[in-house]
RNA sequence: GGAAGGGUGUCCGAGUGGUCGAUGGAAACGGUCUUGAAAACCGUCGUGCCGGCAACGGUACCGUGGGUUCGAAUCCCACCCCUUCCGCCA
C-alpha cells in the first residue's frame, strides 16, 4: 500500500505510474473519498471531544439529567456519523489498496513482458558435439523423474523426483547455504558492486508452507487467487504459499525492530505451490512448470536508506550463484508492466536451456520499498528513536526444479549422463557425473 | 478435542465502571556524583490518525470484533492466541 500523503502530494505522478504498470486506478476518486472521509473524521472527533468534556464534568458524581440527555444526544449523532465514516473508509481502503507501488526511475516503461530489456548476457551458450536432448528425455531414460505416476496420484504438473536428481537437489541446497552464509563472499560482492552495506550472512529458515488470508493480502501476493491453493475450507482460513517470500516477508508483521538488528537477511527453503491457472498446454514436458516445486528464497528487511543496495546485493548474489554452477545466462530488466504490483523494481535471470534452445526464467529479484511493510506494520526504530517503515527485498537463490533442468541440459553428455558442476561435487560425495 | 488459567506499553507487572494513555519496576537515553566505572540520585522515555509551517492541539488504541452505559482496560457476548493438565499424534 502507498502512503496516502504521498498520493495527495503527487496525484498526477501516481496516476501516470499506475497506468504504466497497467493498473487502472481512479486517483481523483480516491482523493475525493479521502477528502470526504477526513471531513467526517473531523466532525466525529469534535463530537468525541465534547463527549470527553462532558465525562470529565460528570466524573465522580451522579450525572445530572441534563448531562445524561446531552450524552445521549451526542451518542446518537456519533453513531450516525460513524456509520457514514465506516462506509466511506471501506470504499477508500479498497481504492487505496488498488494503487500499485511506484516503479523506480530506471525501470523501463512497457505494456507487456515483451518490452523487458536484456541488460546483458553472461557466458557463451553451451556448445555440444552432438544434438543436445531436453532434460525430460534424459531424466525419463534414466528414471530420474516420474511424472506419469505422479499424475496418477496427484494429477498433472506433479512429479516424483528420484535418485541422483534428489542428491543433486540436496547438494545445491548445501551449496547455497554455504555460499550465502559466508560473510567473505557477501563482503566480496558488496565491494565489487560498490554497495554501502554490512557483510552480515544470511540465516537459513524453514518457514510455514501455509499462510492466512489477511497476511497473504497484506503482502499483496494473494492475487491472482486463481494461481493460489486454498486449503482446509471451510474450517481453516489458509492458503498454500507460492513462495517462501510470502511467509518470510510477513514474519515481522506488527513488529518494530531495533535498527541494530538490521539488515535481517534470511535464506528460506520451502516447497512452493502454484495452480498455474491459464497455462494449459504450456511447458507440459518435463519439470519446468509444476504445481509444486522447492525453492531457496532470500528475503531482506532493511532501513529505507539501504533498501536499493540490498536489492543490488541480492542481484549480485544471484549472478554469483549461477556463475558458480557454470551456467550461461542473461539479466533481464523487467518493464513496468511485468514487475508486479508491490514492486518498485524487478530483475530476472534467464538461464540458457540447450534442450529447449532458449533462455528460461530461473530467478527473480523484487524490491518492494515500504509498500508491503506499510500494511504489515513492519517498522524499525533508529538509534535516535525515530520509527520508520522498513524496506523489503526478496530474490530467488535457486528454484530447484528449474535449476536442475538447466544443470541437466547444460551438463549433459553424449551418452545421456550429467556432469556434476564442480562446486557441487563435494556435496555429492565427490561424484563427477551421474 | 476436553478441563483450568491467562493475553495491558520495549520487557516485567498493577489496575473490576468516571480521578487511567494507564501506578510501580526493569531496560534504554540524557544528566549529577566519581580519576574511571558501578551504585545512588534527577530527568526523558508508546504508536497511529486528523488539524497546524511549527510549537502544539484533538482523537483513537489495554488480544480481535460486537454489545450494555451519559461514561468501558474494567460489565456482557462471540472469536483468536498463549500456558498447564488430560487425550490423540510425527
Amino acid at each position: 500500500m502507498l502512503d496516502i500523503q504521498f498520493i495527495r502530494d503527487n496525484s498526477e505522478l501516481v496516476a501516470e505510474k499506475s497506468k504504466q504498470k497497467g493498473y487502472d486506478v481512479d486517483i481523483s476518486q480516491l482523493l475525493e473519498l479521502d477528502g470526504q472521509r477526513r471531513t467526517r473524521l473531523t466532525q466525529i472527533e469534535e463530537l468525541r471531544a465534547r463527549r470527553n468534556t462532558l465525562n470529565d464534568e460528570a466524573k465522580g458524581q451522579r450525572p445530572t439529567d441534563e448531562q445524561i440527555a446531552a450524552g445521549k444526544q451526542l451518542k446518537e449523532e456519533l453513531v450516525q456519523l460513524e456509520t457514514e465514516l465506516k462506509g466511506l473508509e471501506a470504499h477508500y481502503d479498497e481504492l487505496l489498496k488498488k494503487v500499485p507501488n511506484m516503479p523506480l526511475e530506471d525501470v523501463p516503461v512497457g505494456v507487456s513482458e515483451d518490452e523487458n530489456v536484456v541488460a546483458r548476457t553472461v557466458g557463451e551458450k553451451t556448445h555440444f558435439d552432438f544434438t543436445p536432448k531436453s532434460h525430460w528425455e534424459i531424466a525419463e531414460a534414466r528414471d530420474l523423474i516420474d511424472k506419469e505416476r505422479a499424475t496418477k496420484v496427484a494429477g498433472p504438473r506433479f512429479a516424483y523426483i528420484k535418485g541422483d536428481l534428489v542428491r543433486l537437489q540436496f547438494a545445491i541446497i548445501q551449496f547455497v547455504l554455504a555460499t550465502v552464509g559466508d560473510e567473505h563472499i557477501i563482503q566480496h560482492l558488496i565491494e565489487e558492486n560498490h554497495l554501502n552495506l554490512t557483510a552480515k550472512p544470511f540465516m537459513p529458515v524453514l518457514p510455514p508452507a501455509m499462510i492466512k488470508t489477511d497476511v497473504f493480502a497484506a503482502m499483496d501476493r494473494l492475487e491472482p487467487r486463481d494461481d493460489r491453493y486454498k486449503v482446509g475450507e471451510p474450517e481453516d482460513d489458509l492458503w498454500l504459499q507460492g513462495s517462501a517470500e510470502h511467509t518470510l516477508g510477513s514474519m515481522y508483521k506488527d513488529e518494530i525492530l531495533d535498527a541494530a538488528q538490521l539488515p535481517v537477511r534470511y535464506i528460506g527453503y520451502s516447497s512452493s505451490f502454484r495452480r498455474e491457472a491459464g497455462t494449459y498446454g504450456k511447458d507440459t514436458e518435463g519439470i519446468i512448470r509444476m504445481h509444486q516445486f522447492d525453492k531457496l528464497e532470500m528475503e531482506v528487511f532493511s532501513t529505507p536508506e539501504t533498501g536499493l543496495d540490498e536489492h543490488k546485493l541480492l542481484c549480485a548474489i544471484q549472478e554469483y550463484l549461477v556463475q558458480q554452477l557454470g551456467l550461461p545466462y542473461q539479466v533481464i530488466q523487467k518493464c513496468t508492466a511485468d514487475i508486479g504490483k508491490p514492486n518498485a523494481r524487478g530483475i530476472d535471470l534467464e538461464v540458457w536451456m540447450p534442450g529447449q534452445d532458449k533462455y528460461r526464467e530461473t530467478h527473480t529479484a523484487d524490491y518492494m520499498t515500504d509498500y508491503q511493510t506499510r500494511r504489515l506494520k513492519t517498522r524499525g526504530r533508529k538509534a535516535d528513536g525515530q520509527i520508520v517503515l522498513l524496506h523489503t527485498n526478496d530474490a530467488t537463490a535457486f528454484a530447484l526444479g528449474r535449476i536442475m533442468v538447466a544443470v541437466i541440459e547444460n551438463f549433459q553428455t553424449a551418452d545421456g549422463h550429467v556432469k556434476v558442476p564442480e562446486v557441487l561435487q563435494p556435496y555429492m560425495g565427490g561424484s563427477q557425473e551421474f
